[in-house]
DNA sequence: AGCGTTTATTAATGTACATTAATTTTTGTC
DNA sequence: GACAAAAATTAATGTACATTAATAAACGCT
């Protein structure tokens, strides 16, 4: 079993533990695949027809306005999984864009296989609920910080938060996650620092 | 079978079909809960140990910032299922409160009985997880519309896309939920009626 | 190492929305 | 149907953050 492989299973079985079979069957509906930094993994408009695992480096998903500003969806580092969720689901056109923010390596699983595990292997929708669950109440979580905190509280929440994505990421990028400008971010970061 | 239990099979059906004896399992984990306009569902500080289905009636669930802001987390109306996600899952005292708005009637599944559920009758994590991820995805556009979208925008936005919950709460609850005061949804109001 | 490009910072000005407070309208209740 | 209480509206003033623009710092590439 390659590195990835083994990574991608120990990080399952923190949800659900499968036989010999399952898993060999799970690992060979995957497909890795290698993004250079600034790679273009989905592009807005375009199908969005994989639910990505990151073995290493970092991705990020965005969304852009009518205005060329961009609003970032997520970060994704070793361990997460990162796709359009709304159209991966729907299967609509994505309406959002995922690059490469470092060289990295992935694994895909096709929505075609992921519904084939749903219905051969029933554990994976337990695997999938607990993930849809956590996911669901962090964007939870961040709707009532970005409207009960200001944006100083919200930027070292994030730093505490994420400290591994926050070491990846341009403060461009953390700007946009938080909902504010970076001209914003950097007034605030001069303030923390005179403090 | 009660018209209640009617109802929130039919809406489980949606996502998976029971047998018959699995059906009168379900339905024998429900408790039914009347709530008058104002009752309090759920306290913040106090354990959240249920998640609630309305058969009819509407539930509010909120913040209360250190400064008596609310923030509102989400309505629930007929076929919804409410309860503090975050601290139900992670067995934690509630961070919301949760109000009925108007006489309401729920029926009750203890997080005991959801494990329960999850263990005898499998199809239940489906139903969970497909329940978990329209969540998810609403929470996510609900950020992706807070960064991207003005005021008013985002108040036509909820009144096409929830006109009966709309119908049935305060503007003051809007506003609150849409991460604005009540004063300004007023002057957005009249902004859109001088139009 | 050098040079172009992106990112971060700083400062001046502008705006969407908050705050406060007063008035009107609506709602619920006996 | 009267009356208190809550909700909605309006207007004056204030503020957190956006915008624009210019400079400095960091980065990527040969």
């Amino acid at each position: 079993m390659t590195a990835a492989a083994e990574q991608i299973i120990a990080n399952l079985s923190r949800h659900i533990s499968l036989t010999e079979d399952e898993t060999s069957f799970f690992l060979s509906r995957l497909k890795a695949k290698t993004l250079d930094s600034g790679d273009v993994l989905l592009q807005a408009g375009q199908a969005c027809d994989t639910f990505n695992y990151v073995v290493h480096g970092a991705l990020r998903a965005f969304f852009s306005t009518e205005n060329d500003k961009e609003v970032t969806i997520m970060f994704a580092i070793a361990d997460w999984w990162i796709t359009d969720m709304p159209c991966f689901v729907n299967r609509q056109p994505a309406m959002i864009s995922i690059t490469a923010i470092e060289d990295t390596s992935i694994l895909q699983l096709r929505y075609e296989d992921l519904e084939l595990l749903y219905t051969r292997i029933p554990k994976f929708e337990r695997a999938m609920r607990i993930m849809m669950q956590n996911a669901y109440v962090r964007e939870q979580l961040r709707v009532l910080q970005t409207f009960s905190q200001p944006a100083e509280e919200r930027y070292l929440n994030f730093l505490q938060k994420y400290p591994g994505i926050a070491s990846k990421v341009t403060n461009k990028h953390i700007a946009s996650y938080l909902g504010i400008t970076p001209e914003f971010l950097s007034v605030v970061r001069s303030r923390l620092r005179h403090k």
